[in-house]
DNA sequence: ATTGGAATGTCAACAAGGCTGACGTAAACT
DNA sequence: AGTTTACGTCAGCCTTGTTGACATTCCAAT
């Protein structure tokens, strides 16, 4: 991903896309984009007693069923009592279950029960939405583009967690 | 900005990134980068007694010095009793100060004191780094493709200001 | 000139969702 | 046997969002 990325073709009004004010546009607009995008999510899930924190973990939970507790901490990017706060509610409401370990029987593994994939699908498919109709607008080469910069302004951690998620489910 | 965007080419394999493992991606790549992207000035800002909140105020300050408390609300997306908290601090400290309007004096005019740039610049300098490392890194024609996704993405009102701020300092 | 409404500020109370620190339990490793 | 690991939990704190109520100041329209 990172080999075959050519420079910018350095010829006179080259590196224009590097000034400071455009930049800082590219900051703003990250503002303003992320905004868009956990907009929808955030008016279903405030209707109900969940936050954007709950949508995390049952996006994840969704995407790599089985995973552990650690193992989503480190995804998740928060401390054990924040997520666990989180997955207590979503446990005793039945959206979540969890299996102890077979191998190793400290482990917790996650999964969706029926209703909490219920919830998934309802969540993702308003922001997928979103994301199809900016896609769409865009055209294929601007997203490809949109993935190569998000990649590149990830931490080398959330990287190889990104990675690793994609790798798992081609 | 919208109107000369081209459609999918159609052929055979077209529209395969429009696919929901695709869009899912998608919103991953979001969620993990948007976590890159607020890190560096998280950081500094955990020393002082100041967070996000301030960070975003002080941003929009400085990028639209004079503004009103109003314009500032409909920037940022929240309500005036949380604006209020953060500026509050802010003029205490002695970062931005706040000018009784000359035409219409119910309207408060905001600005960054010295200290308050000096602020700023420290924090959109660790910001920038990252995004001009980005930006590098992926080259000019997916910096362009990342922020025509990304404003295909924003709410209407959003894009307004987005663009609004666009013309005020091009 | 008085009144209505707009812009702003402030107090209070509350919730979500981060954090740290400390402690406990069970399982696994050495 | 002792240590480490994985997980859960309790308690307390912070930031940052919310709503509701109320005061002030000023513009504008009747």
């Amino acid at each position: 991903m990172a080999d075959g990325r050519m420079m910018a073709p350095s010829s006179g009004d080259s590196l224009l896309f590097l000034t400071d004010e455009q930049l800082r546009q590219g900051i703003e607009a990250m503002f303003f984009a992320y905004r868009g995008f956990t907009a929808d999510p955030d008016r279903i899930l405030a209707d109900m007693a969940y936050g954007r924190a709950h949508h995390r973990a049952i996006h994840f939970i969704n995407r790599a069923p089985g995973t552990t507790v650690n193992n989503l901490l480190n995804i998740l990017g928060v401390t054990k009592q924040s997520l666990n706060r989180v997955l207590r509610t979503l446990i005793a409401d039945g959206l979540v279950q969890s299996k102890v370990g077979r191998n190793d029987k400290r482990e917790r593994h996650l999964f969706l029960t029926d209703e909490g994939r219920k919830l998934e699908q309802e969540l993702s498919d308003s922001q997928r939405a979103r994301m199809r109709l900016a896609f769409r607008t865009a055209g294929p080469e601007a997203v490809a583009g949109f993935r190569t910069v998000l990649e590149a302004m990830m931490d080398p951690e959330m990287r190889q967690s990104f990675d690793r998620l994609r790798e798992s489910a081609p």
